[in-house]
This record gives structure tokens, C-alpha cells and sequence, in this order.
DNA sequence: TAGCGAGTTTGTCGTGACGCAAACTCCAGA
DNA sequence: TCTGGAGTTTGCGTCACGACAAACTCGCTA
């Protein structure tokens, strides 16, 4: 196994609360992956043999309906847990994480984590924050989904996007991977024609930039007014 | 403080990961609460100060947007866990629980949550399966949510109701609570008038059978059929 | 027992967004 | 440099569902 640096995973908020030693502990039961853009990481229904923490790259985590249909549950970004499953009590992955840009993972064997655990008990309160972070996500888009029009859920899931994952070019700020309009759709529970639309009419407004596979945000202040829109005040 | 029985919780899957001393630690800790219908148990934006096991009754998790609308989160039935942010290492209650009808909880202070980790990891274990569910059930929502037309949504919502509160009655199974078409427009995310639609046309076809704040299912085989849809086979 | 109000039902109408369809653009590989 | 295909844009017809509105029903309280 090769020698894994403390400096790969210390300064990572899931991790501070364990000591060097701890880190050691967690890393000698670890080894690094890079997986190629398109290549899949774990997939929905399989057994979850393993659980990861993204060092670099992205990945996105799609749930499939019985009638075949996609869902975006999310992006993963660096410094994140993810496919921990057998952390709560799942034999399987609910869902399937695929690279969208080449990336670099730490994987860990489903088996290692009890034994880590004993060890390290802080790892439960960091995968307890994690799961709550994705449960108050989770409820939010239902929320959302359940209150909001298409247009400002659409809105919501662009700044959510650029929080994560948005970096400063010239035109304003990007998100950082390469995402098409239908990902969009599938995040907001649309169609990619009711996406295209409505980024070609921001466009128009000099809110956005578009492109192939790419969205710049050119003004986040008006995007976000938009976003909360007009309470029925 | 009152003497807790063993019995009022050791048969909970819970704590099905505790010894009978474990459980004796937890209940040291506990105090039974006696919630009359309509009371609030705790609300959105509070100190949460404690976290709950609901021993006897039911309560409603609801959460407010911004716009002042409601948004049914999910209803908890006893034996359940609930209100455990100081878990995912939240100070505030992301929601508002009120009792649906007279209920029963164990009352825990958040402040002991650490020292009865501590003492009792196998806790973490059962804080994380719990969280896990929930996001489960959260993901399949966004999923339903985001594919599914309204008739569907109500028939899987109601099916979810009668697995965690259904019981049998005369004329089907009966949802055990009392629960509004109002409540299920706001599970769904649509109105009243649509739930109050849709409810009688089934009705007519002898699918269910409702009242005032009152719905039994007649045919929940069908209602099944109903809800899986036609997938575009 | 009368009256009130919360919960429910039903009708009409308007429209946001989906489905279908076709054309366009740009990048990658031959 | 040419070509194919994936990603995108745009138009048009339609419909499911929400908004508005009004009447009804039942259970509780005075």
C-alpha cells in the first residue's frame, strides 16, 4: 500500500476531530483511485463494498426511477464523504456516482468501518454531520419542489451549484465542471427544453452566459433576488 | 425524576444494539412527556435543547418557508427517534413537530447527548440508521417529486401513511391519525382542492373512503397499481 | 338545539410547463 | 478538412393543475 500523507486529509473539516494518529489510522486503511471522467464510481443497487472521501475532481450522484428516468441527487465536491452507505445500516448504494471531470478518490472497505470506528469514535460525529448537511439539503429541495415554480427552483439549483463549485473568470463566476442543460433539468425536476428556455432569456438579460456544457452566472446578486422571488407579501 | 421502565423501550430497534445496563443509563437521562393534540413540541428556528423518542401517539413535522407556506416533512410514529439535531450538529430544530393526537415522548437534553455516546457508542450506530432512513425517504420524495404527476404522488403518499399508521377497520385499512386533505396537499405538494378532487374520483371507483379528516383505503391493491403507473413500457 | 366555523366539495377559468418536432451549432474524430 | 453526433435552441399545441370562487356538511360549543 503506499504511503498516504496525513496532509491529504488533515486539514479537511470531516476530519478535525481526530489527532495525527487518528489520520494515520484512517489513512492506513485507505488507498487512492483515480477514476476517468464518464467512468462510474459505485452504482445503484450494487453491494457497498466501499466507502470514499473525494480528494480532487467531481463526481455526480444519480438515482434512477423504475421507469427509467434520471435524477440528480447531487455533485459530490473535494473534501466530501461519499457512497457511505454501510455507515448507515445500507447494504447497497441508493444511487450511482459517476466522474464528470478525471478525479481522485480515497477509498475505504465497507468492512474497515466498524473496526474504525472503535478506534475513532469522533468518525461517527463527522458522518452524523455529513448525513444531517444531506438531510437539511434533501428537505430544502423538497420544499422547493413543493412551493416553488420552475423558473426560481431553477434559479436555486444554479446558486446552490455556484457555492460548491463556482470559480471567478472574467465574465463573473463559472461552475467549475462541465454540466448540460439536461443535468439542470434533472436537479430541478423539469425538462431540458424548459431549462434551455429559460438560460436563453437570462441570457438576453445579461444574467447568465451560457455554452456548451457550461454556465457562467455573469450578475449572482439579481440571480439570487429571482431566486427568492416575490413572497406573496 | 420518575423511575423508567426497561420495558418502555427495550424492545425498540432503536436500542436494540444496548444491554440492559446501556438502556438503564439512557432512561437515567430521560423524562416521559405527555404532549396533548395540537401542542407543539418543538419549533423551527428554536434552541434544541432536547431530542425525543416518541413513545405513544403521532406528530406532524412540518416546516415553513420564507413565503409563510407549509411544507409536511413527515409524520413520526412511536418508537421513532425525533428532534435529533444537536446529533448532526445543528443548535436549532429545522422544523416545528406538533402532536396530530395526544402523544407520549421521552425527553432526552441535548447536553447529555455526548456524555451518553460516550458511555453507549452503539447510540451513534442507531442516530446514524435513523438519519440514514430519513434520508432515504427524503431522496425517494425529491425522485416522486420530480417524475411523477400529482394522482401518483397522493397514491404513494397514502401508501407510505398506511405502512407506518394503517389500521384495519371494517371497511379497509384506515389511516390512524387524523389528517386533512389540506396535510396531504401539503406532503404532495399541491392544494387542497386537487387532494379533494382526486379523492373523490377515487371514491367513486371504491378505491377509498373519506371523511372529515379521515381517509380509509378500501383497495390498496389497487391504489398500488395506481401509484407504480404506467411506466412508457 | 341552534349556530358557527373548520374542513370539504365542486365548478369555471387561465396558464405554466410539458410533449412533440425540427433546425441549428459546435466539437471530436476520421 | 469533412462529417457525425451530442448538446442546444426554438416554435407550437395541449393539458394537467393551480387560482379563484362559492356552496355544502358535519361536529362542537354555547
Amino acid at each position: 500500500m503506499s504511503s498516504l500523507d496525513r496532509s491529504l486529509i488533515a486539514s479537511l473539516p470531516l476530519f478535525s476531530g481526530l489527532n495525527g494518529e487518528e489520520i494515520d489510522i484512517v489513512l492506513s486503511h485507505a488507498r487512492s483511485v483515480r477514476y476517468q471522467k464518464g467512468s462510474v464510481v459505485f452504482e445503484q443497487g450494487g453491494p457497498a463494498e466501499n466507502f470514499f472521501v473525494l480528494l480532487h475532481g467531481n463526481l455526480q450522484v444519480v438515482k434512477l426511477t423504475p421507469a427509467g428516468q434520471q435524477v440528480v441527487i447531487r455533485y459530490v465536491v473535494p473534501g466530501e464523504m461519499f457512497g457511505i452507505a454501510v455507515q448507515m445500516g445500507r447494504a447497497r448504494y441508493p444511487a450511482t456516482a459517476t466522474a464528470v471531470v478525471d478525479s481522485v478518490s480515497l477509498v475505504l472497505a465497507s468492512s474497515s468501518w466498524p473496526s474504525l470506528l472503535a478506534r475513532c469514535p469522533a468518525l461517527a460525529e463527522s458522518a452524523l454531520r455529513t448525513v444531517g448537511t444531506r438531510l437539511d439539503d434533501a428537505h430544502l429541495r423538497v420544499v422547493e419542489m413543493s412551493t416553488e415554480e420552475v423558473e426560481r427552483r431553477v434559479a436555486h439549483a444554479l446558486l446552490r451549484l455556484v457555492k460548491q463549485a463556482g470559480r471567478k473568470v472574467e465574465e463573473g463566476i463559472q461552475i467549475s465542471f462541465p454540466i448540460s442543460r439536461e443535468d439542470v433539468a434533472q436537479m430541478t425536476g423539469t425538462t431540458l427544453h424548459t431549462v434551455s428556455r429559460i438560460l436563453s432569456a437570462w441570457e438576453t438579460q445579461g444574467l447568465v452566459e451560457g455554452g456548451r456544457q457550461k454556465i457562467i452566472i455573469r450578475d449572482p446578486h439579481r440571480l439570487f433576488i429571482l431566486a427568492e422571488g416575490r413572497p406573496q407579501a
